[in-house]
DNA sequence: CTAAAACCTGACGCTGACGTCAGGGGCAAA
DNA sequence: TTTGCCCCTGACGTCAGCGTCAGGTTTTAG
């Protein structure tokens, strides 16, 4: 498929896209008139890709960590980071917890000017 | 006290101070030669603004939720986003956990081509 | 009194993950 | 063949949350 298919399957932009493929996180074919050309296993690609974005991982860890989550392979300073960047995972997954309750503590207790929406909604 | 006693207290730099200054998101009164003087309700202050930036809110909608976290009361308008944000914060946790997982399940699996620091720490 | 430490206001720099615009090909339908 | 859409490569723009430097004032310790 071309970048458009995949940008469009995937829900990400053309533009990163090719960033990916710039960071060398992405592999592209090319027609014989230089345009890119993927194949169906792109879309999980860029799936993972993106959740590993979104989990706040850096486009130089990711670019260290696809190749052994893709073979299932890791030498030792890999395994390394991959620990230290669950347990990072887990202490933002624990603070985002707690400003959670903190806000649905306020949610609670605050006693509403006015009835709100989903007051309303009720 | 004055700006200094502040950051070292709260973890911050002066210079984010300053920035949550300029956002609007923290007081300060002035000495007659123009220093800023901070009360001690003022060190709350910073680390639950810290502790919503890491959240990964804005500074403008921290601006917004602020005045109702502080007073208790909140408008209907500020309600909703304040029910949005919430939920939106559980949505990036249950993110969080499944790549943390998919992270734990690569650590698991993963047959290290040699021995790793953890591996030789126990 | 004086030197160091802390403070002040600009204002430019930085980083990452793209957005966006310019200028130019390629390719299927009508 | 022309229309229109998708594609290409630069390359500059953006935004947030500060870092950092410059150049000057204020406070504090000795």
């Amino acid at each position: 498929m071309r970048i458009g298919e995949l940008a469009e399957r995937t829900g990400v932009s053309v533009r990163a896209l090719r960033y990916y493929e710039e960071q060398h996180l992405l592999r592209a074919d090319r027609t014989p008139s230089g345009q890119r050309t993927y194949a169906e296993a792109a879309v999980e690609r860029v799936r993972l890709i993106q959740q590993l974005y979104s989990a706040g991982l850096s486009s130089k860890l990711i670019l260290g960590l696809l190749p052994c989550v893709e073979t299932g392979e890791a030498d030792p300073r890999m395994m390394d980071r991959l620990v230290a960047e669950r347990d990072r995972i887990d202490r933002q997954v624990d603070e985002l917890v707690r400003t959670r309750d903190r806000l649905d503590a306020i949610i609670g207790c605050s006693h509403a000017a006015h009835p709100t929406t989903s007051e309303r909604a009720a």
